[in-house]
DNA sequence: TAGATGTATTCGCATATCCGAATAGATGGA
DNA sequence: TCCATCTATTCGGATATGCGAATACATCTA
């Protein structure tokens, strides 16, 4: 892969990296992963205010992470792609392993 | 993989979400990924002050995402696992995905 | 069309984050 | 030890980001 531009690293940070430093929205990702869902159920799931994720969600549209489709009276979001939860895991796993290390590091004294 | 729970996706984000969440971090990671690097190389590299450089090695040292070794009176900074590297090639892919669609709904007007 | 339900937006505030400049601290050589 | 070089930290201020409460907006149904 090419090693990028400063300016592609400016779009991957603002549409990508952004999305995914916050909490709710990272749980908003897994929680629609695990399945498509509308706003105030999601809300509920999350017990957060509506008016909360709302906003999230708007984020992640904005960044084309997550697509919107009415039904009825209610809006249904769901993931645009499932390898952003790929990307998610694979930080678990480097986390996991860094703080396995960590913890050895500190064994040795 | 299991379902994370809250905390996980707290320590999630703490650790490794925060840390891609800045557009210098991530090209210090490009930057160390070609090549290790000390401290003041690093900055004239990013065309960067030294002490934002400094502080932004400390963020990522904290995280375990890169490594220090003093060498003589230069302080040697790497990169601890490249699959970090590999998660955001992974959103650089995506990325030009969903740019790429938006286009062509946008062309479809 | 009015009311009920679901969703989006606005406002004000609190907090977090980043930066440059200055400076302190660490290291090796004269 | 003193000096030159390299690195880390502190400080103050600017900006960005998130939240709750209130409210506006949209859709369906009676």
């Amino acid at each position: 892969m090419a090693v990028p531009s400063k300016q592609e690293l400016e779009l991957l940070h603002q549409n990508m990296c952004q999305a995914v430093a916050d909490v709710k929205r990272i749980q908003i990702m897994y929680a629609l992963h695990d399945e498509p869902c509308h706003v105030t159920a999601l809300a509920e799931r999350l017990d957060t205010p509506q008016p909360t994720i709302s906003r999230h969600l708007a984020i992640l549209k904005q960044r084309g992470i997550v697509t919107k489709e009415r039904e009825g009276v209610t809006v249904v979001y769901r993931l645009t792609d499932d390898r952003i939860i790929g990307v998610l895991d694979t930080m678990r796993i480097l986390l996991r392993d860094f703080l396995e290390n960590k913890t050895n590091v500190l064994d040795s004294y």
